[in-house]
DNA sequence: TGTACATCAGTGAACGCGCGTTCACTGATGTAC
DNA sequence: TGTACATCAGTGAACGCGCGTTCACTGATGTAC
């Protein structure tokens, strides 16, 4: 199609690489589906020959994940955006939440290849984890959460994963027109679950009379009504 | 290989719907995996060669997701006997919750297959929020959440949900060992900030000293300790 | 300044595979006369 | 009771496709002498 492409010099074969990279990229976006990427594709897509491919990956999984991993470059940015000049701790963690859901939903399908399928280890999801770790131990450390950090981002880490992965795969689910807010709903539901359940026996789990005056209270005490 | 089916007589052609259907199931339980359903190799443990699955199912999607959904089945049972005999909606949801992560994690293949792949229309996905209302909308109705259960359900769901998702698709995590206890965390934790953050006005984020000090009194009331 | 050479980014053609699917068929069975 | 026939579950062989991958190659470039 295009044979203006230029040939690269030697030492700069680098450049193909690029091309190949932001061209399975955009293939993506526009597709909404990864099944778009065949190795022939994207190779006529950069307007190269398909052998060429491998010069710089050594498979197609490689290319793949490569290009999906180009996405979370920008999670860990987005995350300290949303958190910069923030003291408070647990506003700072659901901020970190509101920002993780929104980033799997500007790139579905990265996050579907991603985090949606079995992986033995994923580097994608061991630097999910690390943010949400991080927002919680500066909970736990002031007290508004009690436990192991760990453990409770990987509860916390589970109503934002569920959250944005039923938004990108089911989508014929009834979902509110006010995306943001309920996206916020989610995130506040996982904070304050985690502050009341953090403090409370294991196990325990109160009848609704009790859950129901305990909450009022709560609410109440939060707004300042006394 | 074992030649020793016997052909189905005229009119009970469907109990070889069935023998496939059986050894489809099997070789996904196996093989903890769907790439493992080829027609022929489905065909080939059933005894029978490929075009005969024909006779019974479409395409070869058909038949996956007949397979799949076959797991369904179980999944209003599980929930009705967690909840049978509860009088307490509040602990009934938590009840429906567990058996849900545990339903999803008993048939991994299944759930991922129906679940975490993009779906324009999914039964399943529909079975599992028609579940989720239901138990929600017996918490409104007591009051002890607040609000319209659709939109509820979708927030305490995408816990479970994401829950399960994780467990299964990201086995290299750092998972507690007392995984029912955890699951157990994860589901209080949801339905605890459903009961709290469905009181509190929209949008609104008290600082962690409210939260702390609100949770602590939650707590406090809910264990009867005044 | 000119020439031989090494480098290496990208090519062209093909391999081989396993897949879903199709189609004309076979042959055991139950049934109608 | 015996025979012709319709039914239909399952067969055998093949098609065609698109895929990932391989391999010997080409030819423009920068460099050494």
């Amino acid at each position: 199609m295009s044979s203006r492409r230029v040939r690269a010099n030697p030492g700069e074969g680098g450049r193909l690489r690029e091309e190949v990279l932001l061209a399975a990229e955009r293939m993506l976006v526009e597709a909404g589906t990864e099944d778009v990427l065949t190795l022939r594709a994207v190779a006529e897509r950069v307007g190269v020959t398909t052998p060429s491919v491998y010069r710089h990956f050594a498979s197609k999984d490689e290319l793949v994940e490569a290009v999906c991993l180009r996405a979370w470059d920008g999670l860990g940015s987005r995350i300290r955006e949303a958190c910069a000049r923030l003291t408070d701790p647990f506003i700072a963690l659901g901020q970190c939440g509101r920002a993780y859901i929104r980033f799997a939903l500007d790139h579905p399908v990265q996050y579907r290849v991603l985090m949606l399928r079995r992986t033995e280890s994923s580097p994608a999801a061991e630097a999910c984890f690390g943010y949400m770790v991080d927002a919680v131990t500066a909970c736990v450390a002031t007290g508004v959460l009690h436990g192991e950090p760990r453990r409770l981002a990987l509860s916390l880490w589970s109503a934002m994963h569920g959250c944005a992965s039923l938004l990108i795969n089911q989508p014929s689910l009834p979902w509110p027109a006010d995306l943001d807010e309920f996206v916020n709903e989610v995130v506040r539901m996982a904070g304050f679950g985690a502050a009341v359940s953090t403090r409370l026996a294991r196990g325990r789990v109160p009848r609704s009379a009790d859950v129901t005056a305990g909450a009022d209270t709560m609410v109440n005490r939060m707004e300042g009504r006394k």
